[in-house]
DNA sequence: CGCTAATCTAGAACAAGTTTCAGACATGTC
DNA sequence: GACATGTCTGAAACTTGTTCTAGATTAGCG
């Protein structure tokens, strides 16, 4: 509805500090029942009881659960993206080097898989109502992918060999989650899909 | 939560007649619903009341919503896969002849985009009770596609290939379907990934 | 300080998926 | 045909996401 507590593209309304700590307890409550109990277990008055703040002011700040959920995965993968930027992967092939920081991406998940869970099944259950948030999140997976590549700037072949890794990576990622996949196979699946990195443009 | 009116593997218990027209009347109500309104639209109270049927028996046919559409997407693929027996793609490049038959399912879905909408979002939103169903659909799939390719007997890299373009499917549809990316980049995406088919093997 | 607008709280209310239950109906068996 | 069993109906109840409202608090400003 009215204001909304996160990314317009002109910088967010600024918020005051006292509100930047309820946000924070916010996704913190959020992350925490999503831990143990995955996308379900995630219920809008626990997380308000959680974090201390009144059902309505939850969704002030996050209008949906998903949107909530959006935006643990965003920062995750902000994380994610400067540990990557600390210790890049070390391979001298482009396609390994993007095979091994999936992994590390995987790994991360893995550690805590109904996080994990409750934070992907938002990404492909989101319709057009958080196309803003869930883009957000996709240009960070391209910028990670675009780092492990190292590339500055991409051809539009080269965009569209990331974002079929990107694909394959979310999807991987979901039957696995789901149990219909096992590790050895996700990483199989993405070794895979890595090898079109160093094909030469058709 | 006693018996269940679809699939243990033993080829299901053997509907009756009106059993199973009452299962037809509930999945056509179903695919009505969907195609205007997509996946929010298929409401379980007014399936039940469109194919004349409690709500109490919609709920033993099919145990939930996701269900109900990961069956009704069964079904699609069902006959999409006889109708490509039936006109099989003619190119001779095997990634050609992928492409040409995921770009055919495609457009199969872009006549009704909400009903795709909603029956690919229960398919990625199913979590572990709804596993054998999706793994169902995810077996069609696949059939499709080793159909297309013309194997039949593939090696474990072609099937890490295929899965590799079952995830690019799923998730360009969906991306896709929620409109962040256009129908091209949904073609780009396919294609790029079928390159990937007459690769060696590393 | 005192005013005003925005934000927050508590709690009720609403919507849609799911469960439950009592009684009616159908099916198959003797 | 009558019984036993399983299935279907209709309706209420329960759960959880979401919305709404009235009153308290807070923040910014003169």
């Amino acid at each position: 509805m009215g204001e909304m507590a996160a990314e317009p593209r002109p910088t967010a309304p600024a918020l005051t500090e006292r509100q930047e700590a309820r946000r924070r307890r916010i996704l913190h409550a959020g992350a925490q029942l999503a831990g143990r109990g995955g996308f379900e277990a995630v219920q809008m008055r626990e997380v308000a009881d959680a974090a201390g703040v009144a059902l309505g002011t939850l969704y002030r700040y996050f209008p949906s659960k998903v949107h909530l959920l959006v935006a643990l995965m965003q920062e995750q993968l902000q994380h994610l993206h400067t540990a990557l930027r600390r210790r890049p992967p070390a391979a001298d092939d482009p396609a390994q080097r993007v095979a091994e920081t999936l992994m590390r991406a995987f790994r991360a998940l893995q550690r805590d898989p109904l996080l994990a869970d409750a934070m992907v099944r938002a990404l492909t259950f989101a319709d057009r109502g958080v196309s803003p948030e869930v883009d957000a999140v996709s240009r960070l997976t391209t910028a990670i992918v675009l780092d492990a590549m190292g590339l500055e700037e991409p051809t539009q072949g080269q965009l569209a060999v990331v974002r079929v890794i990107e694909h394959t990576w979310h999807s991987a990622l979901i039957t696995w989650l789901s149990g219909r996949e096992s590790i050895a196979q996700v990483r199989r699946d993405i070794d895979t899909v890595c090898r079109l990195i160093d094909l030469p443009e058709p």
